[in-house]
DNA sequence: TCCATATCGGACCAATCGGTATTTTTATAT
DNA sequence: ATATAAAAATACCGATTGGTCCGATATGGA
């Protein structure tokens, strides 16, 4: 159900989801309200499927290399694989605030904060170890990594070659290891 | 006219234009055909507008570092001051394609592919100067500077100060110089 | 077996979509 | 001043939108 919104949060109607799905109308409303319940749902869906996996990355005890290479390696896994659809939804609603209810900007404001916390934490981890100049915004850096990886999760969704999305990643994380 | 469309090529209909310029409908479709032409002649002068200054800089002759900064002045320049609206119509374009006519999908793909024909140019020129490393990928740093101006200007559009901005901008084009 | 109850989906609603036919207005020429 | 040509806007088109009503259907207890 949720995968549906792969194609942009804003490019499918509720009569399509019901029809892709297989599911009466009436039966998706009583399910899920109305349609800004049902995007807060698969949002909240999507942050337990996939932003959780970045928040255990920034989480994990490990030195700053390490996080920025699992964070790379994340980035390009193949989601064709997996079976889910490519882009970043969270990012897909971001972009496209102003279309959605206030149900669901809501529910992307908590999913921002609570994303910046944890890259916060992990931020300024790695400046108190001396893995990243302190000199750095944490949250420049923030806004920064988070950046990033919606980068090369779009560019994989636009069929950029896998080895030039890890270059990507290689120079825009060389940016934050050698500031000033 | 084109001004609208700074909330969102999807998210303004024909009818809301119209009311907006103060336009009858069937006037507009005299104009411009129908909505697929009017969204390539939105894109078109947008290309004109804006992404005009910033092939501009890639043909100029300067230094490698000094056309950095001015992609970066670029980006931080004010949107408000100039009664244009924020956020850059071309990203957003090419974030819904799916949702777009043929038309405008091919005026992305022309617009797309000079504009990574002048980055390309300005790119080769860097290497052959000794300004860039020439073990970066040509098609990945003109990825990655498109990323980062569409990056920078997305999150003017979201309110981000300029001084984290311009932060953004110096740690992304750091990565580039100092590669390797 | 038969009735009550709970679930489900086809059909419908007003509003709006992109797009156009037709009528009204405006301007021109005689 | 009047008939005619050009321009523009009102009013309408079928399709689709998000959302709901109400009849059909399935289920459970007596």
């Amino acid at each position: 159900m949720k995968s549906y919104w792969g194609d942009g949060p804003t490019a499918v109607s509720i009569n399509e989801i019901c029809r892709r799905a297989g599911v009466s109308k009436p039966g998706l409303y009583r399910e899920f309200g109305n349609e800004d319940d049902l995007k807060t749902a698969a949002l909240e869906s999507y942050r337990e499927l996939v932003l959780s996996q970045l928040f255990e990355i920034f989480e994990a005890d490990q030195p700053f290399d390490e996080a920025l290479a699992a964070l790379t390696g994340l980035a390009l896994q193949d989601r064709a694989q997996t079976g889910l659809p490519t882009g970043c939804l969270f990012g897909k609603m971001r972009g496209c605030r102003s279309e959605l209810g206030p149900k669901t900007n809501g529910a992307i404001d908590a999913t921002w904060s609570t994303a910046q916390d944890r890259m916060q934490d992990w931020i300024d981890r790695a400046k108190r170890n001396g893995q990243l100049d302190s000199q750095i915004s944490t949250t420049t850096a923030t806004l920064y990594v988070d950046a990033q990886i919606a980068n090369a999760i779009t560019m994989q969704a636009e069929g950029v070659q896998k080895a030039e999305i890890s270059e990507f990643l290689q120079i825009a994380f060389n940016g934050l290891k050698c500031f000033g």
